[in-house]
DNA sequence: TTCCCTGCAAAGCTTTTGCAGTGGG
DNA sequence: CCCACTGCAAAAGCTTTGCAGGGAA
């Protein structure tokens, strides 16, 4: 815990930052660092995996982006299109996801919560499953 | 995907795996691979680390011990009270864990993959929180 | 000019795996 | 007697970090 090592006061836009951020606006999918690594450079952008690490980073601590855990062990990023608070339902074939606003998980979470003497409580709620073109292809 | 490496047809109850599942008994919450194996060391057990990661995945496949996947790196273990599906509600402080069945956000899970178009939808709802204990130490 | 950002390479972490020897049934 | 299990150490992933040079503002 702890070391929340200093924050820059601003953020900087360089040649990478604005490739990353042109390329997560067009991903409407969740997609890993490493991923998005080799899309960039794919199309020709010079740029580390460490920045885009680095990058992805800052953007998910000022709330830009969204981050999910997979099964797997890695983190995938995408570019947030709400400000409120909201769920995924993620294809787990082919990562296609749907952004979910609903009150009903909240309510029961915050109740759920009171009746056991907890306090603070968050709540992370991730569905996944087939979407509809990944059936037809079967 | 894949790689459903063949599967031993039984399970050989050796030391380290009585020790282990005897721990897990007596532990009420969730813990690392890790703890899991300092905790066996410190009460002379001897067992490898590669052991209790072995063992652990093994009794997670036979559903035998429920997996939980935090916000770090790692994966937390904890032996499964037998029966039907249900979620957590873990203390962020000190890891205390309440397990929660609820058909109200089944239902959600259901009817919101519905109108979506998914199918073979599976939701992973974790609630994390400050248990009544630690809220009072502060 | 300042000091944030970048690349590279090395290091860190958790978890997995190859191998040869051991022991449960 | 098999062959699942174990320990050890090396390897595998993903992610982070130290350092020195570069480039936004």
């Amino acid at each position: 815990m702890s070391a929340w090592g200093r924050r820059p006061e601003v953020l900087r836009m360089t040649r990478q930052r604005s490739a990353l951020t042109a390329l997560l606006e067009q991903t409407p999918d969740f997609r890993s660092a490493q991923q998005l690594h080799e899309m960039l450079r794919g199309q020709g952008e010079a740029i580390s995996l460490a920045t885009v690490y680095r990058a992805l980073q800052a953007m998910a601590e000022e709330g830009e982006v969204d981050v999910l855990r997979g099964s797997d062990s890695e983190l995938r990023y995408r570019r947030c299109r709400r400000g409120e608070h909201h769920h995924h339902l993620v294809c787990r074939s082919c990562g296609h996801t749907v952004e979910v606003t609903e009150t009903v998980v909240e309510r029961w979470a915050a109740r759920t919560a009171r009746e056991h003497g907890f306090a603070a409580v968050s709540h992370a709620v991730e569905l996944s499953g087939l979407c509809a073109s990944c059936l037809d292809k079967t």
